[in-house]
DNA sequence: TATGAATGAGTGTTCATTCAT
DNA sequence: GATGAATGAACACTCATTCAT
């Protein structure tokens, strides 16, 4: 399941540091020109050290891609734990799964638009790799909604209504030019949520109708 | 509004004949190798055509990108529009149109994809161009809604629905690896209207409601 | 000496028309974009008919080259003959051969510019038999110098004389940008042409004062 | 009136002695093939490095066809410049300027010949960068001619002589196949000198006798 | 005869990768 | 460990030439 890449250096900190670098560098270039158009001349400009330094910290330019996506899962995985561990049988946790949720695609909007788009660019092994990073995300989801709303829902549901939410979280950074320009992140989470309550609240009504008869 | 491109073939029924099969072998080369990592050979060949032909219809590499992504809207926008004409103000309309777009979201989720991945490689002029065709998709959905949900729906509901229902489509074919493993089109199209249903459904309610009150 | 260029059509008179035509054309382009930038395309329609009609009169793009060669220095040579087969033994007849001269690099400007910068263009031996013909110019001059001043001029100051008169021809038209801002193409004739007679009329007095010791 | 061409390479000596590689390689070839028919895989090989050192060094090809160009005259001008510096009103400072230049033209006959013939395929900016230090040489000899015969000469006359100085030199690598046939270096020198000073003696003459009358 | 669609070898140029310093 | 000069395979694109109609 651990995919590593290699490396030539021996020093285990300085690798840390240097794919730090190298890591925010390639976001903010992958951004602007996407992974194809980068060369990994500009890579290593942008991470700030020369192209000889940079295949001390690759073997391929498809590392570097690689390092990026898996490195965003890892983020968003590691920041929803947190809201998560806390509780995850109220309505409420649901909310704050989500909001949390937005919230980091908000912030992760460029790296989540470069997953979106160059993800095919990566070896077959290596998607999915990232893929199953993101079904690890999903089950996330999946938990909250099966603790909350086992009675309710069914497994089709779940799945379904887990994804919606999902890609409606990357839809925000990718689909912003529409979006954004219509909400704030706080409205555009208030009515997404209030839409997905609504949904909740009709099937929940249409079991417990059900329940009665 | 109209991007043409420009080919030195005087006979325009060629031009027509030959640019079909352009897209077509493009898509599914793409599909397989992305735009990036497809070679104008290999276009060509895709084609059935040599190389030097393959330039007497085309000017850049990326106007086979364009001919792609043009062809897609304007083939959803014709095959929706027969569906919508018939009748825009009752519920079942509203299903018609998303299990026709849901239809064809599956029969086009090739180029979709390529769609999808390969926008952004587009110049910006032509991404701009692409992305109104794409607006005129979404105003379809807005108007059914605005339609049928007159006194229900606020503005950014009828936005949000929209763009909602919008991906969902997309979601199907890009998404597929997970989703289409789990359901068939059937269903996929059965259980996301259902949960639009009680969404609206519960809408309404609150809606009805409040003006009893 | 004869160097013929085949075509598949068999009508004699189509040949000389089409050839016309292509030369005209030819030049034209030539001088715009020089021979190696233009493309055969360009050619045929400068010519005023298709690319299949140009390749039934030509076998090689070369050929249209040497076609506007050849045809220049025929074109000077006839015109010349004119003039100096009137007479050619007197200080008159040489400053009429040069006038003449003068006058037809100044109208033949543009073919001789292409002639001068894409003679090298030519495979070797259609370089030589234009070379030749220039030869062939050069002697008109070394006769009438000759004839005038058999005297007075060793041969190397004849053939030195001849070139420089030759050149001092084509001068006027490949350095256009500094000769023509300064003169019209009457004074330069004329300073030029007593620039001619200051040096012969010198070397007359030297010889004559020789000869009187 | 600097015009640069820019390199990736940061040793600047490095630079310094590629160039020269590259320019003496790529006078050989083009002395050869022109520059239309040198490719440049060719080029790179006669200057002794791979197709992607070439482009280390340079943008275009047309740089090298300018770096080429640009050297001849830097050349001319700083080996004249010695020559001129020393003297310039005596009839011998003339001599020397003339003999130094046709020297001149003797040694790099084979760059002048490629600027001749070439220079109408650089970029207009480049053409006009070029032709200005042509001018900053023909002013030498108009410089020489004005201090040495300021009363004898009008201006015209002082720059048509200048000119005609200038392509006799020129014209003996150009024309090197009929007049390096008849003469040495040393003939051609002299008897184009004797000939200039018998067109300035007869004019000196004219101008005295026109003074005392 | 005239046309122009088709061809593919050939060209300029880029860029991932290596390796001597 | 860091550098950047060197490499050459690979690519987009052009254009002279052919040939079926």
């Amino acid at each position: 399941m651990v995919k590593e890449i290699s490396s030539s250096i021996k020093d285990e900190s300085l690798i840390v540091k240097r794919r730090a670098q190298l890591h925010k560098g390639a976001v903010t270039l992958f951004k602007q020109k996407g992974f194809h158009r980068a060369t990994t001349r500009e890579i290593a400009k942008a991470a700030g050290f020369s192209i000889g330094t940079l295949y001390e910290y690759i073997r391929k330019k498809e590392d570097v891609l690689f390092l990026v996506c898996d490195a965003i899962y890892d983020e968003v995985k590691a920041r929803m734990k947190a809201v998560i561990d806390t509780d995850t049988t109220s309505e409420s946790s649901l909310f704050q799964a989500v909001e949390s949720y937005f919230q980091l695609m908000d912030e992760l909007q460029d790296e989540v638009l470069v997953l979106y788009q160059e993800l095919k660019a990566l070896p077959k092994d290596a998607q999915e790799y990232v893929l199953n990073k993101e079904k690890e995300m999903l089950r996330l989801f999946e938990t909250i909604l099966e603790n909350s709303y086992k009675d309710v829902l069914s497994q089709n549901e779940i799945t379904l209504i887990s994804n919606n939410i999902f890609i409606q979280g990357q839809m925000w950074g990718f689909r912003r030019w529409v979006l954004q320009k219509e909400f704030s992140l706080e409205q555009y989470t208030q009515h997404q949520f209030n839409l997905l309550k609504s949904q909740l609240a009709h099937l929940t009504q249409i079991k417990q109708q059900g329940g009665v008869k």
